[in-house]
RNA sequence: CGGGGUGUAGCGCAGCCAGGUUAGCGCGCGUGCUUUGGGAGCACGAGGCCGCCGGUUCGAAUCCGGCCACCCCGACCA
């Protein structure tokens, strides 16, 4: 292939708009062009990456015994009222009419159509298991696509279903697809972390996501440091290492604390530890005034507020909501004779004796307060944050947090489709029975994205070879010389029969702009064609390490061949 | 959704505050010559609804209003 023939539009400058490397370098290597926000074309040499990637993803599903199948993108609106997903999955899906005014979407994930597919083709035990996948293109209207293809609201995903007459069934099938993404990050030279995760709009019972572990990423992860457990923050569960509270024993007692509206300030006013105070965060759920007491050195986690509610329509207390509190102050509100709103305590808060908390008076707090004596803290739930130090919920050892990519995410299902939309098969006792199912996602053009951030250097993309976009570069650095012409051509003929592809930059440009732009592009090996070929010798470059070798050229395909298998 | 920023040639930017010649610079692009092992030199040249609509003015890239697009931050921690 020829450089010039691939449009590879390589970029000097980094463009305005890019604000991670790994976008930046897709744009400068000449990958991938904007056209809209989170929509991007991919040019030839991306495609290729993504084409690359997605054999990868391809082999392994289908060694792992699932089969290919292409469901359509274009979604009528019935499917998704029958699961209750048109009106659940909001404004993140993206909708259209057609000319009859009928609803349709584009689809953001296809359960609803898999499902009711499966349901008329598969009527008996015998036709289980099942697990069908396809490599599509999604649609998602994110509130803020951001990062190029690493939130995009058009994207590339890899999406599996799987449907078992038994949820043991199901437990094996999710186990393979569990290796088969373990090996799709490893044949991607990506390391992957597994945590739990919340199962959100996709619905079901247990899920694990698949992480790449980045400073870039959009999802905070716990981890524990002698055990394997790990999840994501959202649901995260921790046991606190600091005791709470303080040496007490005589009853509440108000301290004048004017403006004294923050967990440091009251702590420090008062001469305890932000563990010894309560912090009350005020939202309004459903409409109604939610109060959620937390240990002062924590932070609610709205996620796990969420579940606790069980409703995602809940917000912070709005300056113009203060009435729905009867007109308490935040900062000054306490647990100690709070009447008319919804309460819920953080589990670390039972027992807390000598707490401090806000006296429900404006510029007033209360020391010396006992749970159990002064308050109840009922109902108990899960919802604060984890710190760092926190302990393990499985062993004796401590939490630490980092960031990380989501690349894949499956899910135990259960019923949760096969029941609205009817997806029933007849057991080997002639009862008819839902479905188990399992969906399973893992994103293509979003790893395409992570692996360059994850191999780069100063100079451009350092492709790992199972993915690269090609795995060799020729520079030809004068294309105009007879025998450079003849080399090259010799030289991609060998490898071609080898099935090694080749990109040959024979520009008629400076060698400088043809080395910078190989490095860019960074392609594993590169081979140069310039001054020694009249001794006989071509020139052979490692992408990763910088090693530069001396090659016959007679020997060029074999020194190819030996680097590409160096190469990682 | 809230807040902030930016829209001027393919890319990166200046010009705008203090309105006034043919709207500039670097890179890129075209032609010619010279160059050719880490982003070459000279010469000539092409390329702009100054995001869009409206207003103010003798005159608007510049001032005012509205809209659109893109980017960033935040989504309230008391």
């Amino acid at each position: 292939m020829k450089f010039t023939h691939a449009t590879v539009p390589t970029l000097k400058e980094k463009p305005a708009e890019a604000e991670v490397a790994s976008h930046e370098l897709l744009l400068r290597a000449g990958m991938m062009r904007p056209l809209a926000a989170g929509i991007y074309t991919l040019l030839p040499l991306g495609a290729l990456a993504l084409a690359r990637i997605e054999d990868v993803v391809r082999d392994e599903m289908n060694a792992a015994g699932a089969c290919e199948l292409i469901l359509p993108t274009l979604q009528p609106s019935d499917a998704w009222e029958e699961s209750g997903r048109w009106s659940a999955y909001g404004p993140e899906m993206m909708r259209l009419a057609d000319r009859q005014g009928r609803d349709f979407c584009l689809a953001p994930t296809a359960e609803e159509v898999i499902t009711l597919t499966v349901a008329r083709i598969a009527p008996s035990y015998r036709d289980l298991p099942l697990n069908l996948y396809q490599i599509q293109t999604k649609f998602r209207d994110e509130t803020r696509p951001r990062f190029g293809l690493l939130r995009g609201r058009e994207f590339r995903m890899k999406d599996a279903y799987s449907f078992h007459a038994d949820a043991a069934d199901l437990d094996e099938t999710y186990a393979r697809m569990y290796e088969a993404y373990s090996a799709m990050a490893r044949r991607c030279s990506l390391e992957v972390k597994v945590v739990e995760a919340a199962t959100g709009l996709i619905g079901g019972d247990i899920s694990h996501e698949f992480m790449v572990v980045s400073g870039i990423g959009e999802d905070v992860l716990v981890f524990c440091d002698s055990c394997d457990y790990g999840a994501n923050a959202e649901l995260e569960s921790h046991r606190p290492s600091r005791a709470i509270g303080s040496p007490g024993g005589a009853a509440p007692e108000e301290v004048h604390t004017p403006d004294m509206t923050t967990i440091q300030d009251v702590a420090a006013f008062i001469g305890v530890t932000p563990e010894a105070v309560i912090k009350c965060v005020m939202y309004v759920a459903d409409g109604e005034a939610v109060a959620a007491f937390v240990p002062g050195y924590r932070e609610v986690s709205e996620p796990k507020l969420a579940a606790a509610l069980r409703t995602d329509d809940f917000h912070p207390l709005r300056e113009d909501e203060r009435e729905l509190f009867g007109g308490l102050t935040p900062g000054f509100t306490g647990p100690v004779g709070l009447r008319g709103v919804r309460v819920l305590y953080d589990s670390e808060l039972a027992g807390g004796q000598g707490m401090v908390c806000g006296a429900n008076r404006l510029d007033y707090h209360l020391r010396g307060v006992d749970e159990g004596r002064d308050f109840a803290a009922e109902p108990l739930a899960d919802i604060a944050a984890a710190v760092a130090g926190d302990l393990c919920p499985r062993c004796e050892g401590s939490l630490g947090m980092a960031r990380g990519i989501e690349i894949g995410h499956i899910f135990k299902l259960g019923l949760k489709y096969s029941e609205p939309l009817k997806a029933h098969f007849t057991d080997a006792d002639g009862v008819s029975r839902p479905m188990v199912m399992g969906t399973y996602g893992i994103g293509t053009s979003r790893i395409l994205q992570t692996v360059v951030e994850q191999h780069r250097d100063e100079k451009g993309i350092c492709w790992p070879t199972a993915v690269a976009p090609l795995p060799v570069e020729l520079i030809v650095l004068d294309p105009g010389n007879g025998s450079q012409a003849e080399a090259a051509a010799r030289i991609t003929g060998g490898l071609a029969e080898r099935s090694v592809q080749v990109l040959t930059d024979e520009r008629s440009l400076s060698p400088g702009i043809k080395f910078n732009d190989a490095d860019l592009v960074g392609l594993p090996v590169q081979v140069v064609l310039g001054k020694k070929l009249v001794d006989g010798m071509v020139d052979l470059k490692i992408r990763h390490t910088g090693e530069r070798r001396d090659v016959a050229a007679g020997d060029a395909v074999g020194g190819v061949i030996r680097a590409l298998e160096e190469a990682p």
